[in-house]
DNA sequence: AATGAATGAGTCTTCATTCAT
DNA sequence: AATGAATGAAGACTCATTCAT
């Protein structure tokens, strides 16, 4: 059985060449879904874009369905980490590392053609898949309590007084809110007029003017 | 042909019952989005929803697609009456139509599981359908133009002076990026709290206190 | 889903024309593991076979194992009941049922190249199938047990003292192995010789001469 | 051309090694027929099962069919040779001789699962394989020609006249009806029953009580 | 007007086989 | 000698669509 080999290869220790591979499908099966729409995804089409024949998918992944889940949990993995570093890197003032998280969700590498593709796909589908509830649900908890917490310190050392959660809560919808409205329609909405517009609210609700 | 026979019924004049059920079927098509997911959502599901047998479908409608897009289009149309009516129902002041034009952005009929399930499909697939990108244009233009004309007349008799056109992006978005993340994940936000976080948004920017 | 359809039409009244599909198919299913070995048989073949287009099996049969399951149940009760048929069709003398019985066991309906095949089919796959498992042990039963009942009765007027269940094992698995031997070298074993074999030890076994 | 390394090795000199290697092949194959069935064993089974990886097969065999029937002539002459050697080894008399082949029939080496599930392998596919139907063949003839010759000794020293052919066709499918038998339902049916039936059959026809 | 029987193209999945290392 | 990565053909299954009744 397949089941057996593909165990054996995740259990154990999964060879650099399949460690590769599974890379090589991954980003073929973003850059498809980017390209084509996640209901136009084919094994076929991943396959043929990664270069690889139709049958290899079976030797690295349970099925199709597994590395589709396996794709949006990377682009999830990697969006995060993207705007986790971009904030990191920033002055260590909350103020500065709030725009830059916010200037990181409008920029490469967090925001990229093939990264709001998945996230649509996710967002889409989340509601009738567990396992990509799950993927949902965990990036964005992370998500919104780093700005909950970032916020609440800005508030303080700005005196102004605001409810940090709800604060983060919609923060972190507007952002998501710009993402798909891009995905749906990327030519009536420049990503720099969209992280102009949560620059000003997050100077407007930190009482910096901005209206 | 049926061809001729759809086209006959649909260009000249569709008699009551065919008018019916096409409603029928469009509703059931509704239904079962909500139900089971855009992907999961078959002819035979959606007849079966509707009462009627499989064959029914190409009596009213091109194909699948054609009954899909008509559903899209209904829910996109409905939604945008509910809110202008919502709106148009409150106080003349632009301030209280706007919070009007808000909460009806958050309750029913405007909000609704097949409501947001239908938009969620609509906006995951706009990108790589031009018809459906056409609704999702459509119903967005009406829908900012209308809070941007709201938001200028609000704070000029506010006094406030604002972007309109950035701040309606932005209202706009923030109310979108509720309604998917609500139907990524509807235990995790509550409609209220969302509108809330709207509400909020509003008073802020026109100079009304909260945070 | 097609699940549904064919529940809705299994539970409910399977139509006359469907009872008449799913008749074709299993019979078409019959001919093709008889002239191709149950190996071999494909949905596609069965299909060609019965005359009809591959998708077909879908609207009447869950997949392939169930028709496959049903194709062999079907010739599992045929058997039985040709078998049945014969003996109660004889003199009520429980010798000349026997002897009925077996002549039932080695000429049509019961006895055919179709029959043969499947219940070898059957028969190689029941270890290791639980449904296939179930369909030999009912028929199984059955078939010994008339003969075991058939055989303490001719006993006894005989005046014979046997062991009729060990006898009534010995009588069945006599005659499944000659089915067997049939099925594998057809050539090398003429159906009338297994027969006047099994009469033979049947006369044995009840002390009328024949060895 | 992997064919002509196979072809120098097995027609030539066939190394240790090599003989070793398929011996391991053909094992783990009879092992594997035994587990999961027939028509389960794969490849990638067998070589597993036999402590190797996939590609091997291909070093020793020309196919998995080549495989395959090397375990299934592995099979029959070992079980072949089992009973002669008990045969041989049991006291001279011809119905001694006749009692220990049925006892070697019904216990180990020639009797286990393996051989018996291989065995059910081979009669079920016979019929439709040429190669199959040969190896059937062969050991049918010499089992019941070494029958059939006890059986004439037997019954000239007993004095009963018998048709020797007949009944050694007679006891040959009887057997073979008990392996089937137990090979689709080993709960239902003791070897050790199965034995006593045979060893019945055998005094009955020659005279020596038992029904 | 409505049904549902039938089709067949499209997709996923399995697996024997090949072959470079 | 052995590995296991890769291929591609074959098969089962789904489902939108057609059409006779």
């Amino acid at each position: 059985m397949a089941d057996v080999a593909v165990r054996a290869r995740q259990n154990r220790k999964p060879s650099r060449i399949a460690q590769e591979r599974r890379r090589n499908l991954i980003d073929a099966a973003i850059r498809d879904i980017a390209a084509q729409g996640y209901d136009a995804v084919t094994v076929a089409t991943i396959c043929e874009e990664a270069g690889f024949s139709r049958g290899l998918i079976g030797h690295y992944f349970r099925g199709k369905d597994e590395l589709l889940l396996a794709a949006v949990k990377t682009v999830a993995d990697e969006l995060g980490a993207a705007i986790r570093e971009a904030t990191r890197a920033a002055a260590p003032d909350p103020v500065d590392r709030l725009h830059a998280l916010i200037r990181a969700s409008f920029t490469p590498p967090g925001f990229t053609a093939e990264t709001v593709s998945v996230w649509v796909s996710l967002v889409g589908a989340a509601r009738w898949s567990p396992p990509l509830a799950k993927v949902y649900r965990t990036i964005w908890r992370d998500y919104r309590a780093g700005v909950a917490r970032l916020l609440a310190r800005a508030a303080d050392a700005a005196g102004v007084p605001i409810d940090a959660q709800l604060t983060a809560l919609t923060v972190s919808h507007l952002i998501e809110g710009f993402w798909i409205g891009w995905a749906a329609d990327p030519e009536a909405l420049l990503p720099e007029a969209a992280e102009a517009c949560c620059h000003r609210y997050l100077d407007l609700v930190l009482g910096k003017a901005g209206r």
